[in-house]
RNA sequence: GCCGGGGUAGCUCAGUCGGUAGAGCAGUGGACUGAAAAUCCGCGUGUCGGCGGUUCGAUUCCGCCCCCCGGCA
């Protein structure tokens, strides 16, 4: 492979036509997409994680994809590691890599690295969850407090996620995590270009709700079915992605449709938002103000790219 | 038409024994290093339905009017 292959990030909140503007990148540029979104990795959830359409998946290659089973634990260490192994083949074999999704902390990971401390361990994991139920999030903290006072004073007290992980780390390791953190190794061998779809925030928000509802009359309750028919609790993480465990609560006459979809509605506008919140506060993003199916951003975004790479490669 | 109940933040509502008002939701800003579609934190001025009256002062009391929801016709 050449010193400096080219490899393109399309990132931006959901709905906003990412899938759809990585294909038309790959088209012309000799691409392969490269999923960077935490449930489009999950087998089976399809309609209701916006998976590419089978069709669209044949027109060019598509990787990570359907990887891990629902209700397995996948992680941004895993993510790491699958995606820099097919970027590297793609690039082999002399095409581009189009990384695509809305997973920042998984992008993150590919591109800059994670730190090289231990990664997940659920037994520990487990002891720690157990110590919060019997005595609540604040008890951990203040654990955390203890043994790793640096690494608490950046964590919310009730951040239960940073918490366990940060005690993970020191128990597993004997280190605490912040004499850890900022040693991350890099992707390298790669000219990265990052480009972000960013339509206005009212048409965003208008296609996200018909989008849930194309959803829930679409197959998004044949695919809980499923789920439950393969005996997933819906605890697990199975359910995890928005509109999953609505649709149950529907299935179960705990919520009507209306209120199955507008709570859906809901939290994907939300997360649409903390998606910008992320993408947003990174330099490195080059903003397109249209949604991916429009024409203008494939042209702007071939522009940026031939800018990038000196006008040689397009 | 009559009798009730109600009109306060985008929505649902609380409240002010008269000193221009506050919750939840929505929205919005942010944090984020192996759970990330997760997890957590911050942000509340709006002719208090309209017009008059009483009052130093009215969203609050009084009168009239308008609108909504029940019930009776």
């Amino acid at each position: 492979m050449s010193p400096e292959t080219l490899l393109i990030a399309v990132v931006g909140p959901t709905a906003s036509g990412k899938s759809e503007l990585g294909i038309k990148l790959a088209r012309r540029l000799k691409g392969e997409i490269v999923n960077c979104d935490s449930m489009q990795v999950i087998r089976g959830l399809s309609v209701g994680t916006a998976k590419p359409s089978r069709e669209e998946m044949q027109t060019v290659p598509h990787h990570l994809y359907e990887v891990c089973s629902p209700g397995e634990f996948f992680s941004a260490g895993a993510y790491m590691q699958a995606a820099r192994a097919v970027c590297a083949t793609v690039a082999e074999r002399g095409n581009v890599p189009i990384v695509v999704g809305g997973t920042g902390l998984y992008l993150r990971a590919l591109l800059e690295g994670l730190f090289e401390g231990p990664g997940r361990d659920e037994a520990i994991r487990k002891r720690l969850r157990s110590l919060a139920d019997r005595y609540g999030v604040e008890r951990l903290y203040r654990l955390a407090r203890h043994v790793d006072p640096k690494a608490a004073e950046r964590i919310q007290p009730r951040d239960q996620v940073r918490i366990v992980r940060a005690l993970e780390v020191y128990f597993v390791s004997g280190r605490p995590i912040s004499a850890w953190q900022s040693q991350p190794s890099p992707l390298k061998g790669f000219k990265i270009i990052k480009i972000g779809l960013g339509p206005p925030r009212a048409a965003l928000y208008d296609r996200i709700n018909r989008r849930v509802e194309a959803m829930f009359s679409g197959g998004l309750l044949d695919e809980i079915r499923w789920l439950l028919e393969q005996g997933h609790d819906p605890a697990s993480r199975a359910f995890t992605p928005l509109g999953y465990k609505q649709g149950l609560a529907f299935l179960r006459a705990q919520m009507s449709f209306e209120e199955a979809i507008s709570e859906t509605q809901t939290q994907t506008r939300r997360y649409a938002r903390r998606q910008l919140i992320w993408f947003r506060k990174d330099p490195e993003v080059r903003w397109l103000p249209y949604f991916g199916q429009d024409p203008r951003a494939e042209e702007e975004a071939l522009n940026l790219i031939q800018e990038k790479v000196g006008g040689d490669a397009v």
